[in-house]
RNA sequence: CGCGGGGUGGAGCAGCUCGGUAGCUCGUCGGGCUCAUAACCCGAAGGUCGUAGGUUCAAAUCCUGCCCCCGCAACCA
């Protein structure tokens, strides 16, 4: 009987920068997903890769002086080389610099075109030129460029569209009625009312403001942009519209693709009406689970506090990295990460739990039968209880992994292990062990923590792949008794197994030393990275003097200030600017209070062109700079200067 | 009135659908055990269940108002 296929994903990861503790998560509940998957017997396809196209990337690549495809290389190295250092067992990585996926990616854009899906548009005065974006209508804010304010241009610039509004019934049909598609469920609400109920637009998906994309086959001045190129990976990789690979009956559609929370849009709402459009089966699942986060911030490059798991794996092991970040994320909400959390969750259940209870019991079967258990048995009620708990776990466990829910199902495991070692004390070996005639109890006694070891051990092994075959090894269990079928069968080891003694599982880990020595690790790095970090600085283009000169500023004091109604951000300002008084609204409300800025005299950009948002208008703009932690500081002028002198 | 999630002992969470002893993990304190990685087992302390009302014999749980936090959207000129 053929294995049943089962397809899983990754998204494709952006190699602008290296990899962080934040990719490592969905890359690794997707392996733990996949190797879970394949111990059932299940075909599976494990798909990671890298989304290496855009002007982004052609930027940065710029700046460093190299081509853009060498660049890339570098970072898709590190990026593999982490998969490699964590035990990702996918199956195939894709980039979307490979000539398949760019040969692929034409043809489907071709045949969207072919089938009136793409159709040539044109903007009219929505393009910025210092930005080099477009923008459509709806995106203008007060009819200029919603990144840099500046006005946009009449260029008549063409793009193709996707026809997205086309399937706007039908993606809110599919994300309502159809339970399970987008999971958790508190993000379907999110997409339909943000996205579809006010109206989808039609999707531009080319361009021509940079180069470093799949050109369109027939209008070669176009590039591909990110949604077609990025999210066809899925369908190429197996492929779709190539020769390079013959899958895509096999596995498509995808059982799940799995996805950090912020690419969920994409994926629930642009991806299927592509896969509408092009009269393919929808993927089973969009599965987006939270953040791990870093004292209440995203994880990420430019807040600083990446954690680098290449450090973290060679300090306590790869296996105590991917069970931690597995156990802690909860389904559906963000996950905090710590060093001390992370410490204390390796003592405490890998150290204190498993390691010692597989340590204690292998030491009991060696110091009371020299290793190999006798084969008569005694069993007695307290084992009753205890054996049933072992005997069904293994479909707590299963329901658990198939719904993502990695935490609860190593919660499940780690109750049976705490139970395990409960049991021991229920029994007390030692007392059995000083009378002859309770040696079959003990030899019993013994066998079933073996046999909950051998069980535990084996529903662990998606998770900790490396040191599982280690316990089985120390308990006796040869390769043909630790499948996935036998976790749910007690009594399967032979009832004179021999054990090993073995290595320290799981090392205890002093909190505070480890704590000082992470510490000074992240200081060297700080150092060492300082430098770099300087050169980092871009600054704009040169200008004159009078280029400075045009802009009018000067001081102003603030008289009056309240926040604008059914806005975050807006507070709005009266000014004595020393010529009659203004007003300006300034989005720093998230960092300001009105009251911290009455009486203060600030710097007023007095020539601006009025504007107005959110309903008020603004004529100029207060000066303030923004902080690495996302506030904001207004920049105040001494009291001494008097309101309306110029600043130059 | 944009949409949604949440506020439970020191920390992190469960319980709320189907009202009735507030549970778990970590931490703290005390005890036990000695097979084990100073680990393991037991016990204790510690909670106005955000707030104000309402329904009820009875509310963490149902209803209403309010306060606060978070996500998405909008908004930084």
């Amino acid at each position: 009987m053929p294995k049943t296929p089962f397809y899983i994903t990754t998204p494709i990861y952006y190699p602008s920068g290296n990899p962080h503790i934040g990719h490592c998560y969905t890359t690794l509940a997707c392996d733990c997903l996949a190797r879970y998957k394949r111990m059932q017997g299940f075909d599976v396809m494990f798909l990671t890769g890298t989304d290496e196209h855009g002007q982004k990337i052609e930027k940065k690549a710029n700046e460093a002086g190299v081509d853009p495809k060498k660049y890339v290389d570098d970072i898709v190295e590190n990026f593999k080389r982490l998969w490699e250092r964590i035990g990702i067992t996918y199956d195939r990585f894709i980039r979307t610099t490979d000539d398949y996926h760019i040969e692929s990616v034409q043809k489907i854009f071709k045949e969207l075109y072919d089938k009136g899906y793409i159709y040539k548009g044109e903007y009219v005065g929505k393009y910025c030129t210092p930005c080099e974006a477009f923008w459509t209508d709806s995106q203008l804010v007060d009819g200029k460029c919603p990144d840099c304010g500046r006005e946009v241009v009449d260029a008549r610039e063409e793009a193709y569209f996707f026809k997205l509004s086309h399937f706007a019934d039908r993606l809110e049909k599919l994300l309502t009625e159809n339970k399970g598609f987008l999971e958790p469920e508190t993000r379907v609400n999110e997409m339909v009312n943000n996205f579809i109920k006010p109206g989808l637009e039609d999707l531009c998906v080319s361009r021509t403001s940079f180069k470093w994309g799949i050109p369109v086959s027939f209008d070669e001045k176009h590039v591909v942009y990110v949604w077609i190129d990025a999210l066809s990976n899925y369908i190429t990789a197996l492929g779709y519209m190539n020769d390079k690979y013959d899958d895509f009956e096999k596995y498509w559609p995808a059982d799940v693709h799995m996805m950090a929370k912020e690419i969920v849009r994409f994926h629930s709402i642009i991806w299927p009406a592509m896969m509408m459009a092009l009269d393919l089966p929808l993927p089973k699942k969009i599965y987006g689970h939270g953040w791990i986060t870093f004292n209440g911030a995203k994880m990420g490059k430019s807040t600083g506090n990446v954690i680098d798991p290449f450090i973290l794996a060679d300090r306590y092991g790869v296996d105590a990295l991917r069970y931690h970040l597995l156990r802690e994320m909860p389904f559906g909400s963000d996950c905090a990460f710590s060093n001390e959390i992370m410490i204390n969750r390796i003592n405490s259940d890998l150290a204190n739990d498993l390691g010692n209870l597989v340590s204690r019991t292998v030491a009991m079967v060696i110091k009371y039968f020299d290793g190999t258990l006798i084969s008569d048995r005694e069993s007695d009620k307290v084992d009753e209880e205890f054996i049933g708990m072992v005997t069904t776990l293994k479909a707590r466990v299963e329901e658990n992994y198939d719904n993502f829910h990695f935490n609860i199902a190593l919660t499940e495991i780690f109750k049976v292990i705490s139970r395990a070692n409960k049991y021991i004390d229920e029994t007390a070996p030692w007392v059995l062990a000083k009378d002859e005639s309770k040696k079959v109890r003990l030899a019993t006694v013994l066998y079933n923590l073996l046999e909950t070891i051998r069980i535990t051990t084996i529903l662990l092994n998606p998770v900790m792949p490396n040191t599982t075959p280690e316990i089985l090894r120390q308990i006796g269990a040869d390769s043909e008794i630790t499948g996935w079928d036998s976790a749910g069968k007690f009594g399967v080891l032979p009832q004179n197994v021999t054990v090993l003694k073995g290595e320290v599982l799981f090392p205890r880990i002093d909190l505070d030393k480890e704590i000082d020595e992470l510490n000074a690790v992240l200081a060297s790095q700080n150092t060492a990275g300082t430098e770099p970090v300087k050169k980092e600085i871009e600054l704009a283009p040169e200008i004159a003097i009078d280029d400075f000169t045009k802009v009018e500023l000067r001081v102003a004091k603030v008289v009056a200030c309240e926040r604008v109604k059914k806005s975050d951000k807006l507070l709005c300002l009266q000014l004595d600017d020393g010529m009659g008084g203004r007003q300006v609204v300034s989005g720093i409300a998230k960092s300001y209070e009105p009251e911290d800025l009455i009486g203060k005299k600030v710097m007023l950009v007095a020539n601006l062109k009025p504007v107005k948002l959110r309903g008020v208008d603004s004529f100029g703009m207060i000066c303030a700079t923004d902080m690495p932690d996302g506030g904001i500081k207004v920049i105040f002028v001494d009291d001494d200067v008097e309101v309306g002198t110029r600043i130059r």
